[in-house]
DNA sequence: ATAAAGGTTCCAGTAATGGGAAGGTCAAGC
DNA sequence: GCTTGACCTTCCCATTACTGGAACCTTTAT
């Protein structure tokens, strides 16, 4: 199967399979003129990869899963930690940008946003 | 003033401010042996600039935001249109994030986590 | 024969810094 | 006067996870 087939099938630019295999993420035969050629397993990688990818996990978490994930006794523990740790973090993140969020939108409710120069928005950004 | 005093007053790291400079957002003086000097106006742009940061604006947010705080007789409008956009990428971004927490905490619940091969997350990240 | 659609490698750029090298400057202490 | 240490300078490379583009080769269809 060439690139572009795995990529519909993927849903993954052809773009950035090449990337994963370059960091070796996945590794493709070759055929004879050089064009990469995958089969069901390097596709089913790949989907993994996506999905996961999908769900926010990085890169350097995506070669722990699939190590986990093609290592038959690992221990679903291992897993686990890797998603809470996930999950933390998604969770600092959110907390953030709702404390954003409210600041912001006080500030865009209090501004009257017509011609008028003068605006709360940036008096809050000018002083704290 | 040297650079060393205005990241203590703004809070800013020196590489930033210096990063500031070099894309245009401050310009400070040039003493004599080649440090920059940096007045009262300069720190209070740089200290504008670390709160729009805070609040998530992007760089160019704040290119705008500057230019508009800069210009006496802007529109309170205009600022209130780049807030606005802001927070509804903020909001998409909150959406997105708590999309993957349901389903992360879903999968992290539903994990015994021990040292049985058996692992719901991986399951999942493999069938979609 | 030619053109389109695919494939290849490699190089550069993105956002917003951070790290570190190599070297100039300044103030204090001896 | 000299040294030490803290500060300043510029410059280049690294980060994350790709994306775009150039230059070039292969396959397929007309």
């Amino acid at each position: 199967m060439n690139i572009k087939e795995v990529a519909t099938r993927t849903g993954l630019p052809a773009k950035t399979i090449r990337y994963y295999e370059d960091i070796g993420l996945v590794t493709p035969d070759r055929a004879d003129n050089g064009y990469r050629s995958f089969d069901r397993t390097h596709v089913h990688k790949l989907a993994f990869l996506a999905r996961a990818r999908g769900l926010g996990f990085s890169i350097e978490d995506c070669r722990g899963l699939l190590a986990l994930w093609e290592d038959r006794d690992r221990a679903s523990g291992d897993v686990r930690a890797i998603a809470k740790a996930h999950l933390a973090e998604i969770e600092e993140k959110i907390a953030g940008l709702e404390e954003m969020r409210a600041t912001l939108s006080d500030l865009v409710a209090a501004c009257h946003g017509d011609d008028r120069p003068d605006c709360p928005i940036l008096k809050r950004l000018e002083s704290g």
